[in-house]
DNA sequence: TTAAACTTTCAATAGTTTTTGAAAGATATT
DNA sequence: AATATCTTTCAAAAACTATTGAAAGTTTAA
């Protein structure tokens, strides 16, 4: 496999898994084609490369620096934006994680703090309400084991940067 | 908020939850409703509570079962078939993660070995290599840690077994 | 063996999401 | 101030996904 192959292929591969994940498939694809790309890109040239138009590739690059997985860069004597992306893998799955947890799992808590307000004597209240508190659990332990990654992972990030400081 | 609003809503609720991790929304709501649902379900009445076609129900029921978080119940003397759910909301969190690792996971460690193979020593050969390197691994990470998280589960359930059985 | 009860399939349809491209909106340059 | 360059918006179209419902298939019972 030839470096134009692996290219396209790990594109199209970012694309599908991100599409399994709520992600848009050209949203994924963009942040695949920056993610091997060494220098930042113009618009002009994600449409060249990825094959689509205009107006896609601005509504994905947008959301995609809303994830906080790209950022412009300004390159001095061009008046056009350029997109790179976060290329440190483990930064980029924190990234991800991080924002799921905000955009999902938060709500969440609260949906299941209303739902806990039901009482009702009957079978199907009593499994309801058993479903519901279980619910809760799983839930709570997921959020802290996520809080606790982030944290670790912040608390490592912040370790190596004093540590660079401080050299 | 009463018994049946306080449903509604979890349905609702889950079945969102379900669009934005790929699965359909209507197989979310069917596990939802067989999750509060102290009796196993027939067909029937599924459709009759979610308002859905009997084709729909089938092929939904059928892919919660791929996914092991229903099953088929049979009752003496009743030649229909009965559906209930895992109603421990931990087993359904790691039959999830068990099933995802399975059908992303997997596939994914397989390309990324092709990707390897890619030799190119210009700028843009050198980031491809740099990223799918690093991808490798995270996914790696990711992986050690989804089976560590399966064993520990498998093992605690397997001590819980035992405890019951010498008891 | 036939009929009844139930499950599965699948082509057509409905619904949803994504993409396009042209026009409008910015911002910089002459 | 007019023009050029670039970005953003959004209605319409295309692509994709989910759902329906009737027909075919299967199993059980008489």
């Amino acid at each position: 496999m030839n470096l134009q192959e692996g290219k396209e292929k790990f594109i199209q591969t970012w694309g599908t898994l991100g599409s399994n994940w709520g992600i848009s498939r050209t949203m994924a694809q963009i942040h695949a084609l920056l993610l091997i790309s060494p220098k930042s890109l113009s618009t002009e040239e994600i449409m060249e490369e990825l094959q689509i138009s205009r107006g896609n590739t601005n509504m994905n690059v947008r959301a995609l620096m809303d994830w906080g997985l790209v950022f412009k860069e300004f390159k001095t004597g061009e008046r056009r934006e350029f997109f790179s992306a976060e290329k440190d893998m483990w930064k980029v799955a924190m990234q991800i994680v991080k924002e799921r947890r905000k955009r999902e799992l938060e709500p969440l808590v609260g949906t299941i703090a209303d739902l806990q307000q039901v009482k009702d004597s009957s079978e199907a209240g009593k499994q309801f309400e058993t479903t519901v508190a279980d619910l809760n659990k799983v839930i709570g332990k997921a959020d802290k084991t996520i809080d606790l990654l982030i944290r670790a992972d912040e608390n490592w990030f912040m370790n190596n940067f004093l540590k660079l400081l401080t050299k």
